[in-house]
DNA sequence: CTGAAAGCGCTTACAG
DNA sequence: CTGAAAGCGCTTACAG
């Protein structure tokens, strides 16, 4: 009576509602796999019976054979708050579906481990969500084993996986033209040190929009880790420097709460010495005190396409989707004012 | 080869390994579980054969009849960042382990669904970490099911499972404390309506240490719901009235936060007009421009606490532990200065 | 449309 | 210490 009771103590299973509903324990599977050639009569009494009994699938037991109805989401890090919002994005898809996720994260936010990867694929998941920056070969690889879906990954000509992504090239773009709209000139990018796909595109963004204003020789992309002391070295030093930017635009919303902090810690007013604009719109960009300009990718609709997407490539899809979002910008304090331009104009 | 291989196409079992090493299937199973009764050989053998042929453990299979060495962890909702603290402690007492956590969160923010519950049974957890507001006629029946860890919620007499928890009645009077010494008087608690364990002794915390300085007068605690707007114009009203608080210590940080941007609106000067104490010390307490004073109750360890009692639990322990941390806090700009009283002493 | 039987990859008594 | 065999709860050809 102490001791863990096992996995199957007084379990219902298939067999029980056979016996009940008599008919055999193959009818019974195939009604609770909607499977084809069942009868409305046979599948009327399974059902009761099971509602009767209370059945419910054991799901590592159709794992054995079959599906396992379980994601497996592969997330580099749950601390950027970004991720909240994928993850929201997941669940609701998920929500009305049979399927669950089971999420994995990094304690790294640099890479993926392998060692994840592995543990899902023994798992059974049925498909994978990989979110962030992984290498090529690694994801085709993890392709061949089982249906997958990249957030944050652009590859849009790989035919093994599908892609989720924001526009990062559009949203690079967006920032500066609206920081020059504003009046603000030397605008300098925050970029990640060892980056992605994404970060490469909005970086491009960023120059090239950049070189269609004529700023071309204002362009600096500043690139740190995410590490919470580099950041502040990397906002400092480029804060306190001869040739201070008059607007950084960074490239998570995360970085750039911590180079607004480090701003006010030296006595720089945002946005009228300095102008920040983030990316990700996170909750926390109007959060208390915070007034964060911020580019929204909408964690939630990529987490929701990305969960679409895998359910139909599991149905059976083959040929690879690459979805991709429009960022728009969302204002706010951190950019509003550029009142040393006001005074001349 | 177009189609979706089959679950356990090429994949290495116990059999291969066994042949491998030639010794039975049994043996290389106990090998596999560390079980008692192998040779010092024998397990060598076996060893060497897996990792020659990278076999790896179906999860499925060993759950059809043991453990599936996962975790279910049902949170009400990842959007409050304590969260992922929380998570981030689970993870880290889990990596060095072969256990895999399940996260599983509620759409509604007030109440655990027992669909999710179920989800997680039928998954074959091995225990659950249930996190946040349920009754416990419901978690006795499910301890009866699973081996079972609860956060945030406060029951220290029961036997059925393991609590953790932060002392959120010391929490309550140490927000109460400290604002007194720093010259509030009129302090008032924003709780949670439809509030669980965790609130109501925040509650006879606060209560208790204002009553302890005379202070029953000004005894005053709103509650209301987690949904943005309301605690909008819970926040309006209150700070509106005639008869405004000098301080609001608020039941978590995801609420002081938005306080302090309507006290903001209102034109109202944080600490100087109200001071303002959260709970639960988020990062984004001292993120950007922020800067809340808060009680920080380490969800890291309290987290890595919980996963510390569920495996111990699994391995056979069956008396209840009931951990409790001792929270601190942590002094910040939103309740610092008190200058009314600094110039009247 | 319906069902008997084999089998998925493990674990667990049980016998040697 | 070691291994043969039954069985966990399903699914999947296959035969009727």
């Amino acid at each position: 009576m102490k001791k863990p009771e096992g996995a199957t103590a007084g379990r219902v299973t298939i067999r029980h509602v056979a016996a009940d509903a008599e008919v055999s324990v193959a009818a019974v599977s195939k009604v609770l796999r909607e499977a084809y050639g069942v009868s409305d009569t046979m599948r009327t009494k399974v059902r009761l019976s099971m509602a009767k009994l209370g059945y419910r699938p054991h799901t590592a037991a159709r794992g054995m054979r079959g599906q396992t109805f379980t994601f497996g989401l592969i997330f580099p890090d749950i601390r950027n708050p970004f991720f909240a919002d994928l993850l929201h994005g997941i669940h609701s898809e998920l929500e009305p579906t049979q399927y669950q996720a089971l999420l994995g994260t990094s304690q790294s936010a640099e890479t993926i481990e392998p060692a994840l990867v592995d543990s899902m694929i023994d798992r059974q998941m049925d498909g994978l969500i990989i979110v962030g920056a992984i290498d090529q070969e690694q994801l085709s690889q993890i392709s061949r084993r089982k249906p997958l879906v990249t957030i944050g990954n652009h590859d849009p000509k790989t035919r093994e996986y599908d892609t989720v992504n924001n526009d990062d090239r559009a949203a690079g773009s967006l920032a500066v033209r609206h920081l020059i709209e504003n009046g603000y000139r030397k605008i300098t990018m925050l970029s990640l040190l060892a980056g992605s796909t994404i970060i490469w595109e909005r970086e491009s963004g960023y120059r090239d929009e950049m070189i269609r204003h004529g700023l071309g020789s204002f362009v600096n992309v500043v690139a740190g880790s995410q590490a919470r002391p580099d950041v502040q070295t990397t906002a400092r030093r480029l804060l306190e420097g001869p040739d201070r930017p008059d607007a950084i635009f960074c490239w998570t919303d995360f970085i750039a709460m911590q180079v607004i902090g480090a701003a006010t810690e030296l006595g720089l007013r945002v946005p009228e010495d300095v102008a920040i604009v983030g990316h990700d719109n996170i909750q926390d960009c109007d959060f208390g005190q915070n007034s964060l300009t911020s580019i929204d990718q909408s964690g939630e609709l990529l987490g929701r396409e990305a969960a679409r997407l895998l359910i139909s490539r599991i149905r059976g899809r083959v040929d690879a989707k690459h979805f991709v979002v429009t960022p728009r910008i969302v204002l706010r304090g951190s950019s509003r004012f550029r009142p040393s331009t006001d005074v001349v104009s």
